[in-house]
DNA sequence: CACATATCTTCGAATCTTCGAAGATGTTTA
DNA sequence: TAAACATCTTCGAAGATTCGAAGATATGTG
């Protein structure tokens, strides 16, 4: 009866998958927008190479999905509410940062969260 | 003005501190009552030194308080709400397992978030 | 005080992750 | 077809994580 354990195994497996700043910041942007390696990689300021290195690791946990059109391939959320999630993940985040306040901290959610 | 990027690697270091399933196990135990080290090396069945280092990072990322009774260490979630948050991850757990039906994934899921 | 108990910390080997560089694959353009 | 483009995969070094064993602390007990 060992579902607990299988079940831990599997968060872990996601907590270990978003374990990454730039993962974050891919789920990030692809919440608002679907877009091609080189897209991401001139929004988040990162060499192309090491996005698709990420994104390899997104798409082997299904996080992500590919859509190709031509030489670009386009990802998107494979569940969308992942990335409401991860906003949600915020109320941990707060009182823990130095050099940001809690004002600071809203902006940002409200920029990943929100309508804007 | 990298909010963003502080922000990214703040959630990137609470999915770290997660990315383990023994210690996504010690949360879930601590969901529902405070408990000393032994308590929950017996309840997750691991050795007792395994369990103080994985209490020893939720500890350094303050997602564990402790309270001491004599040669005892009581643990409890520093913010109970993590634990909700953790089990509604299962979310995105559901159609990656194999060998778990989501009937089971639900059960574990009710244990979990439950009033049991 | 000597001893047992409960927990923490340190150490070192095995394993995993990250990241740039280089090479492979497929697509469009000239 | 050759060259440019977009992306993926592989390789290897540097760094981080995990885990048991051993040693360090602190607190009760006889």
């Amino acid at each position: 009866m060992p579902n607990r354990q299988i079940v831990a195994r599997e968060l872990a497996e996601i907590f270990k998958t978003l374990a990454h700043p730039d993962r974050v910041r891919v789920i990030e942007e692809l919440a608002s927008s679907e877009l091609d390696v080189n897209g991401l990689a001139d929004r988040l300021d990162l060499p192309g190479t090491r996005v698709s290195q990420h994104l390899g690791k997104l798409r082997a946990h299904r996080m992500v999905e590919e859509r190709r059109d031509g030489r670009h391939h386009f990802y998107r959320l494979t569940q969308p509410e992942l990335a409401r999630w991860i906003v949600d993940g915020l109320a941990f985040v707060e009182g823990r940062m130095q050099g940001v306040s809690e004002g600071q901290i809203a902006t940002v959610r409200e920029m990943w969260a929100g309508s804007t």
